[in-house]
DNA sequence: AGCTTTGTACCGTTCGTTCGGTACAAAAAA
DNA sequence: TTTTTTGTACCGAACGAACGGTACAAAGCT
């Protein structure tokens, strides 16, 4: 088996639970490896399987989103289909995120700042640009890259915080428009 | 010292560092007392310190919160005060929220789950309430109240990813317009 | 054969927790 | 008033368990 086939199984662990709260012992189960097994693929040991994980987060974002957002379609098209890669992204709402959650454990922070920081910036830019070539003012085309993110985030730790995601879809199905809006 | 005293500092411990961030080292370290000594304040250990922090956000939104959004003011000023009083609370941005933080852990959700969607739930209707007592409809009032909190909390988020404050304060800025538009 | 992968046993450290006990002041009893 | 008791706040030391991590030789594969 190779290194990456462990990754999504790391992924699925560490958003799940953070940083922090994923043990090897976790690992070494949900994984089938034994100790010994991890450390030859992840000679770094913890901090490297959840540096994976990340960079896995940060490949979806860079093979999967932002392509979308390069597209040729209009601004409409585009954030739907962003919209609906997100849906299936974060499995309609029953998936955290892992940037969130390394976020919030300020210990993992200086491990993880920068990474996470680049993709958001990077996800936000993606989105004002497609606003930006609809004709849209530069200043408020990156307002609306943010909100974007921010209703998403948001809406993805309410629907946890309530147990029931349906504030989640409501917001993936009107986030399009709000994008648009007199544009 | 009463119990009391320490619940600010457990307050501000495990909203930087999560529930598995936090150590009791690091809790006596920042009260000052030694180990055994917290045990005699909380006899439920670490459990009953996180929940005496979590406590102690409820009761801020209870007593904070809730009463800002119960005052007879115009819909407009309401909101002006009540994101007065959530910038205050979180910092400008540089605080996170409790909520999240416990949520996004699930190893903790099953301890504090149910206190949490209280809190959410609360918060959602108080914003709805004042709405409706305005004019607007249930449902879109509703809906408006959710958008509050996601906003608020995707902000706290983007914000702390960017590591700069610029969108929490922007949003909480727009927000009260956003919330009484058309109206 | 030679390289990759793994199981077992183990390391030192830190985790959350508990024990036994001290200091001290207020209350109760003499 | 003096003595005794009680209760609260605190602490040092230690507990077993689990932590992240390592050494090494056997096993599997090419």
């Amino acid at each position: 088996m190779s290194k990456q086939t462990y990754v999504p199984i790391l992924l699925k662990l560490f958003r799940q639970f953070g940083y922090e709260g994923v043990t090897l012992s976790k690992i070494s189960q949900a994984t089938g490896l034994g100790k010994a097994s991890l450390y030859h693929h992840f000679p770094g040991g913890k901090a490297e399987m959840a540096a994976a994980a990340l960079t896995e987060v940060n490949r979806w974002l860079e093979t999967s989103l932002l392509p979308i957002l390069s597209s040729k379609a209009t601004p409409s098209d585009t954030f739907e289909s962003m919209c609906a890669e997100v849906d299936r992204f974060f499995d309609t709402g029953k998936n955290s995120c892992l940037w969130a959650v390394l976020i919030l454990e300020r210990s993992s922070d200086e491990l993880f700042g920068s990474q996470i920081k680049w993709a958001f910036s990077q996800w936000i830019d993606a989105i004002s640009t497609v606003l930006i070539t609809a004709g849209l003012d530069e200043t408020l085309a990156k307002e609306r890259g943010e909100d974007a993110v921010i209703a998403i985030q948001g809406a993805l730790i309410l629907s946890y915080g309530l147990k029931e995601s349906a504030a989640f879809q409501r917001v993936l199905k009107q986030l399009p428009a709000q994008l648009c809006r007199d544009l």
